[in-house]
DNA sequence: TTGGGTGCAAATCTTTTGCAGGTGT
DNA sequence: ACACCTGCAAAAGATTTGCACCCAA
């Protein structure tokens, strides 16, 4: 395993992450850093935004059009996705003993389990009615 | 809503889909089809997935690693995903009274929940220990 | 006949990578 | 000094789209 060094970029990615309740791709991490770094590349972005999630510190969220986004809330929840405009918003965990009890019934090793609704959002179900 | 007509290309992605039980990416199923239909393009083959998602013949599922996969099986069934080899398994669905407990308190119209697993499969844990 | 469907290829978008030079320890 | 990291740009992968032609209803 590769020892670790500091970097500044590495510390702007990460925070911005954390400081940041939607869940944003890559690329939208990428054009918000480089207000404060006009420098950073996209590709920095991609290879830290990996080896953050390799080490844990970041989740990386399962997502159905094409782009991959990022968690930087690591406390249990869930996520409800709107499949109009997309938006992913934080939901409470939801009790998970009915899931674990099915977990343990599987061969092999489950290390995590996500829980994704998906429907339509507050602001596009009044959209939606118009 | 455009009126659907009938197309045999159609017809062999979605039964080419059905007859699977592994989660295919588009590509797997444009190669698949290719054995029987020469020439069916990789365009076609992304248009009539979105379609048959659309109509609601078909699901796609949410991925991390960049390619989007597609599941035939309407069954309530939950996803087991294998975090070293990339296999999606199927798995009896978990009891959902828990879910739908906290689906009814978010502001929107929950309609849909999926619960993926991770892990690693029972042949990955084999060799993982060696 | 007519509008949806298709093949093909170019375009777009997302993510990865090779390389030469920069930087933390 | 020695790795690790970065910026840049090219490459690779995934998906979409414009267009002319084809086909089901």
């Amino acid at each position: 395993m590769a020892a670790l060094k500091h970097s500044r970029q590495r510390d702007a990615i990460k925070s911005n992450l954390m400081h940041r309740r939607d869940h944003p791709t890559a690329d939208m991490i990428y054009a918000d850093i480089r207000k404060d770094y006009p420098s950073v590349s996209l590709g920095t972005v991609y290879r830290n935004l990996s080896l953050l999630t390799e080490i844990g510190e970041i989740q990386r969220l399962a997502s159905t059009d094409g782009a991959v986004r990022y968690d930087g809330n690591l406390q249990p929840h869930d996520h409800f996705i709107c499949t109009r405009c997309g938006r992913i918003a934080d939901v409470e965990p939801a009790d998970r003993t009915a899931l674990r009890m099915q977990a343990r019934q599987l061969d092999g090793i489950v290390q995590d389990c996500q829980v994704n609704y998906y429907g339509l959002c507050g602001d596009c179900k009044t959209q939606e009615a118009m």
